[in-house]
RNA sequence: CGGGGCGUGGCUCAGUCUGGUAGAGUAUCGGUUUUGGGAACCGAGGGUCGCAGGUUCGAACCCUGCCGCCCCGACCA
């Protein structure tokens, strides 16, 4: 950041120390807070917003694909959960159990969803019984609770928010391309929304999910260096409709089970989108998904209440009617340069300074977020003018995010080399693959390193195994993971 | 689950080694002067030091146990 002075004071360095700076940036910013208990926070009002933005924009492109919203239970009686074994095994440790309603001892455990397949498939047993009934487009927005061990603000929580679809289609090509289909609108929201570039693929066999035939995942890199799982999609075959007994009767009176997906974002994302734009001030959020786009903060000389108020209010109603985020700092018992600082910290895109002398002038100064940069325009253009830079705003944080990951983005042939790499500077390393789960779990114990997506993308010189040489398969990308 | 750190006004922390009247900054409240990058001064309120036990005339400080949080590693959106 092309900063001389830190005006924010409470905010560890990113430089000094990246996981301290990503939890003083949350609290300071109100965006979440801890409670007494280990792993269950708080989403604070301002953090709530962003997720509803994320929320109302991500919905949208799912009911422009087809897809309608539903409900399904909190919790899973443990017998629908164990139906598919692999589900289960990969899930269990990390779920909750309801064992009481109230003082009376429950004949059969409920889980609280870590995740809905399995409350959702038994409903679709029932509902599901000709190819007329399908494709089944159904997302829901809800909470899960997983047990983890380790927990961080947004990134990995005990419960947390996410939206969750469930799809049953005629065809293994029909579920496959819907897998496909939704992976790419992650991809889509999170460039275009969130600024945040990510790369999608196959996951190995290693890294699917419980109970999946294949999954796909979209894969951002932080300033750290590691890589964050920012959304799956999953190819459930049959698994499922297997397990959970969704039969339907084809277009040719034969009975077959249903073909199924199943894909997910969560508040991650937001973890994401703090980790990625923030900087030592402090939070840079993306207009389009900015709880406030741009804050007026008039300058308060004299008798400002009289002179300079009822102008900044002006421009308050027009900018909102205008449907910007707008918000008017009036507050008197803070002084100018506080509410910079502030609003700096809280990553709103845009700042409007309006004082005395630029009455006078008859204009405003706008200023960049970014880099702090100030310009002053006529009030007549302020619309426009303002609509130019948060479009610039959003563009340039996903260009800087691009960079970034183009910088540490770095071919490596050999795992001495890519050991190297993680070692010295992590970031994304690509790599040939002979698709041996050996070989993964070698390169996973000597680097910590893991397969984040298979991309195959054929590059030239890419064509052995990084492990054992032998002929790739695959061109794979490595990283260390959140 | 292993390693490390920490728990003291709302917040950040000093004080613990070497036991002896609980401190600072910040925030809050009242007042005056201010206000183009976190303003200055004056005044005020607010904590029994994570919990439980022990040693002692006396414990924030020493001992034992417990709980919680953070960070780093093995598992996970």
């Amino acid at each position: 950041m092309s900063s001389d002075k830190d005006f924010i004071k409470q905010i560890t360095k990113r430089s000094d120390d990246f996981s301290r700076w990503y939890t003083d940036v949350i609290k300071r910013a109100e965006l979440a807070d801890y409670t007494t208990m280990k792993g269950m926070m708080v989403i604070r009002p301002y953090g709530y917003e962003i997720w509803e933005h994320i929320q109302s924009n991500l919905d949208k492109m799912f009911k422009d694909t087809g897809h309608k919203n539903a409900y399904f239970p909190l919790f899973i009686p443990e017998s629908f959960l164990k139906k598919e074994a692999e589900h289960v095994e990969g899930f269990a440790p990390e779920v909750a159990w309801v064992s009481f309603g109230g003082d009376e001892e429950l004949e059969e455990r409920l889980a609280v969803r870590p995740t809905s397949e399995a409350i959702i498939c038994s409903m679709y047993s029932k509902w599901i019984k000709s190819w007329r009934d399908l494709p089944v487009l159904i997302n829901q927005w809800a909470n899960v609770v997983r047990w983890e061990k380790v927990t961080r603000p947004f990134l990995r929580t005990t419960e947390f928010l996410w939206q969750e679809g469930h799809t049953v289609h005629e065809s293994a090509e029909d579920a496959q391309s819907e897998t496909l289909r939704m992976l790419n609108i992650y991809k889509t929201f999170a460039e275009d929304y969130l600024a945040i570039p990510v790369i999608s693929g196959m996951k190995s066999e290693a890294e699917k999910f419980a109970g999946a035939e294949s999954t796909y995942a979209i894969e951002a890199l932080m300033p750290d260096g590691k890589a964050l799982q920012a959304g799956t999609s999953h190819n459930l075959g049959q698994n499922f409709s297997k397990a959970f007994n969704i039969r339907f009767e084809t277009r040719d009176q034969n009975l077959e089970f249903g073909w199924q997906t199943s894909w997910g974002v969560s508040t991650r994302l937001i973890g994401a989108l703090i980790m990625v734009h923030g900087d030592d001030s402090g939070l840079v959020i993306p207009p389009r998904v900015a709880p406030l786009q741009a804050v007026i903060v008039p300058i308060s000389r004299g008798n400002w209440k009289e002179t300079v108020l009822p102008e900044a209010q002006k421009l308050f109603s027009s900018l909102k009617e205008a449907g910007i985020r707008v918000y008017l700092d009036d507050r008197d018992t803070y002084t100018p340069g506080w509410k910079f600082s502030e609003w700096e910290m809280r990553g709103v895109p845009v700042r409007i300074e309006i004082g005395p002398k630029d009455i006078e002038k008859g204009q405003v100064v706008l200023v960049n977020r970014i880099n702090r940069e100030k310009s002053f325009v006529e009030i007549g253009n302020l619309m426009i003018e303002l609509n130019n830079l948060l479009e610039k705003i959003q563009k340039d944080l996903f260009e800087k995010a691009l960079k970034y990951r183009k910088d540490n983005t770095v071919t490596n042939k050999t795992l001495n080399d890519l050991a190297q790499t993680i070692e010295e500077k992590r970031g994304f390393v690509r790599s040939g693959w002979c698709g041996s789960p050996d070989c993964e779990a070698k390169v996973k114990e000597k680097t910590a390193a893991t397969i984040r997506v298979i991309d195959n993308k054929k590059e030239s010189g890419i064509n052995k195994c990084l492990v054992c040489g032998k002929d790739s398969t695959d061109t794979v990308i490595f990283a260390k993971s959140y």
